[in-house]
DNA sequence: ATTCGTTACCAAAGCGCTTTGAAGCTGTCG
DNA sequence: CGACAGCTTCAAAGCGCTTTGGTAACGAAT
C-alpha cells in the first residue's frame, strides 16, 4: 500500500492524505481520523527511501565501528552502547545504520555515508588521541557526537564521556588509604583517549601522595581476559610485586582474577583489585554486593544521553558544540582490603 | 555533487553517466573512464535513497535485537556476530540497519521494516521454541535467514546454525571417557532454541552411557557471569556434587569458574569443566592451549556465511530454503582431568 | 539507393513521497 | 449583493536516481 493508493481509496489527494497523517493544521479531524482509520487497517507506512527523498534528511543516524585490523577486535561495550542508543532512535523515528570498518578505511566510510546521504548524523565510537576523525567530520559537514574525547584535537565539538581521569583518582586513593603503596594499572591500548586519562587519573594521584609511579607496574593492551590474565601474572612475577591494581574493564578484571587465584593468593586480601564498570548487562558485577571495588558508570545510559545530543543538534544545530561528563561511582565490593604486611 | 551536476559539467545526459558507472556495455571506453575520473574527482556517489527509490531495491539489510525486557540482557555473540555480517555487506554494497527492540513489540519492527521497505531482507537473532516470528515473515514477505532454528516450526525456512547437539553430545562423551558419571549442565534460557538442543545433546549421550540425567544438576537462565556463578555454587553445595560441569558459554564458565575456586577446589581437578566458545574477540580462551576444555565455533563466521546466503537469496529468489549446519570443534584445554575417586 | 545492424548517446517517465501555490466553498461584513 | 476571510482541499512540481524507448551516425549488406 502505497501514498497514492490510500488516497485513491479515499477519494482525497495525496496532498490532504499526506498532510493529514503529518499533523498538518489545515486538515479537517474528521477527515484525519478517516485517513488515520485507513492507515492504520492497511498497516500503511510512508516509503522511508520516498519520505528521505523527498524531505533531504534520511532520518538515520551512522554508528561506524572500528575493528582494529590487527587483533580483529571488537569492543564489547558497543552492544551495550547501541542498545541505550537505538532506544532512544526508535523513540523518535530514526533508523540506525551500521558501519563495521577496519580502522585503515574509516575515512572513506564517513565520506561514503556523507556522499550518499544515507544518514543525517553519525557517532563517533572509540576515540583516539589526536583523533583526525574529528577534523574530518567538521570538514565534509556530517554533525556528529563523540562517544568519549579527544586529546589533543582543539577544534571544538561535541561529546559525551565519563570522567575517567576523576574515577581513577577515586580508586588510587581508596586504595591508598587502604595503605596499598605499590598500586599497578592494567590499562587499554595506548592511543585510546579514555586509557589516556585513566593513566592520568592514576599517575596524577600517585605523586600527590608522594609514590613514585613504577612503569613496570603499568600495562596497556588490548582489554581481552587473556591480557587482563597475562599482564596480571607477569606483574605479580615481580620481585617486588604490587598489592594492589586497577583495571580498565571487568573482562580485563576477570583475567585478573584468574592470575591472582593462580598464583594462589587470595583477592582482597593479598591482592586488592579494583576496577572499572561499565554496567554490561551480561556482565553484571555481582548483585547487592558488588563482587569487584568498581568505578561505575552505565554506557548504555551513555548511549541513550548521546543518542539525544545528537538529534538535538541535527533537529536544530547547536550554535556552541554541547558536553556531557558522567560521573563515575564508586562502589565498594569484596576485591579491597587493606594493604598486607608483606 | 549529484547527477544532474556531474553531467552537466561533463555534457553527457544523466543516463549517460548513471550507465556509465553502473558499468552498462552501451558507454563507449572513452566516456567511461572520462565519467570516472570526473566522478572520482568530486568523490560523487549516488544517493541511496534517491538509488533505492528508483530500482525498489533498499539496499539494506535489517538485524532485528531482541532485548529481553525482564533483564535487559544484550546478547554477548551480537557484537562478534555483525562484525561477520558487516564485512560481507560492506563488500557487496549492502548497509546494515540495526533495530534494538524489547521482546514484547518485535511483530511490529518487522512489519514496520516491511510497509516502509527500509530493507530487503532480515536476519532473525535469537530464535525461540516454535518461534512465531519465522510465520510471520513468511506471511509478510520479507527474505529472512535464521542464526540458529526453531525446533517446533515445521515451515521450511533458511538458517545458519552450529550442531549444538552434535557438539554437546561430544563434550558429554569426553567427559564420561574421563570417567566422570555426575556432569552437570548450565545452559542458557529455556525457550532458547540452542538451549533445547544442547540439553538433547547433554542427556542423550547421558542415557546412551546408561546415566540417568538429574534435574538437580541442570540449571538454565540468562547467560551471565552471575547466572555461572550462582548455578555453580548451589551445584557444587549439593551432597552429591557433580565431577564435571557443562556451560554453554564461556561467560557463565567464568562465573563456574569463579564459584569453583570459592569453594576452595581446582578446576581440571576436583571439577571438570567444559564450555561452549563463540570466539568472542574479546574473550578469546587462552592461546596455544585454550584454558577451557571447549566446544568451539566462531560465531563470526557464522554472520559471515548468514550475510552471504541472505544476499543470494535476496539476489535470486532461493526455490528451495537453504541451511547451512556449522560443526563444532572439540579443543582440550585445562579445565578437564579425570575423574577424581571421591 | 535503400535497408539493416551496430554503436553511442539522449529525453522523458517513473519510483513514492512532501510541499508550493492555487482554488473551491462557506459564512460574514460593509 | 459583492468582497473578503477562513477553512479545506487539490494539482503539479520536485527530490536524485534508473530505465524505457527512442534517435543519430555510420558502415555493411542487399
Amino acid at each position: 500500500m502505497n501514498l497514492k493508493q490510500l488516497s485513491l481509496e479515499l477519494g482525497l489527494s495525496q496532498t490532504t492524505v499526506s498532510r493529514a497523517l503529518n499533523g498538518f493544521p489545515e486538515v479537517s479531524e474528521a477527515t484525519r481520523n478517516r485517513v488515520q482509520l485507513a492507515a492504520d487497517r492497511h498497516q500503511y507506512s510512508p516509503s522511508t527511501r520516498a519520505k528521505g527523498l523527498a524531505t533531504g534528511k534520511a532520518l538515520a543516524i551512522g554508528h561506524v565501528i572500528p575493528v582494529s585490523t590487527k587483533h580483529e577486535t571488537m569492543n564489547p561495550i558497543f552492544g551495550d552502547f547501541i542498545a541505550g542508543a537505538g532506544e532512544t532512535y526508535s523513540r523518535n523515528g530514526y533508523e540506525m545504520l551500521l558501519s563495521i570498518v577496519d580502522d585503515q578505511s574509516e575515512d572513506d566510510v564517513y565520506r561514503a555515508l556523507k556522499a550518499r546521504r544515507s544518514v543525517d548524523g553519525v557517532v563517533v565510537h572509540g576515540p583516539r588521541m589526536d583523533d583526525p576523525r574529528i577534523a574530518l567530520l567538521n570538514e565534509i559537514g556530517l554533525p556528529f557526537v563523540v562517544h568519549g574525547r579527544a586529546s589533543g584535537v582543539t577544534a571544538p565539538y561535541s561529546w559525551v564521556d565519563v570522567n575517567n581521569r576523576r574515577a581513577f583518582n577515586r580508586a588510587a586513593d581508596f586504595l591508598i588509604d587502604l595503605g596499598h603503596r605499590r598500586i599497578g594499572l592494567i590499562n587499554g591500548l595506548e592511543g585510546m583517549d579514555f586509557a589516556h586519562r585513566r593513566r592520568n587519573g592514576y599517575m596524577d594521584t600517585l605523586t600527590t601522595n608522594g609514590i613514585a609511579a613504577d612503569p613496570a607496574l603499568m600495562r596497556s593492551g588490548e582489554m581481552t581476559e587473556e591480557f587482563g590474565y597475562t599482564s596480571t601474572r607477569d606483574i605479580l612475577a615481580l620481585h617486588d610485586r604490587p598489592t594492589a591494581l586497577m583495571t580498565s574493564s571487568m573482562i580485563l578484571a576477570m583475567g585478573t582474577r584468574r592470575a591472582i587465584e593462580e598464583a594462589g593468593l587470595t583477592i582482597g586480601r593479598d591482592v586488592s583489585v579494583i576496577t572499572h564498570d561499565d554496567e554490561l548487562s551480561y556482565l553484571r558485577n555481582g548483585g547487592d554486593v558488588p563482587i569487584f571495588t568498581a568505578t561505575r558508570s552505565s554506557v548504555r545510559d551513555a548511549g541513550r544521553r548521546l543518542a539525544e545530543m545528537l538529534l538535538a543538534d541535527i533537529a536544530n544545530p547547536f550554535t556552541q558544540p554541547q558536553t556531557e561528563l558522567l560521573e563515575a561511582e564508586l562502589m565498594v565490593g569484596q576485591s579491597t582490603g587493606p594493604a598486607p604486611h608483606l
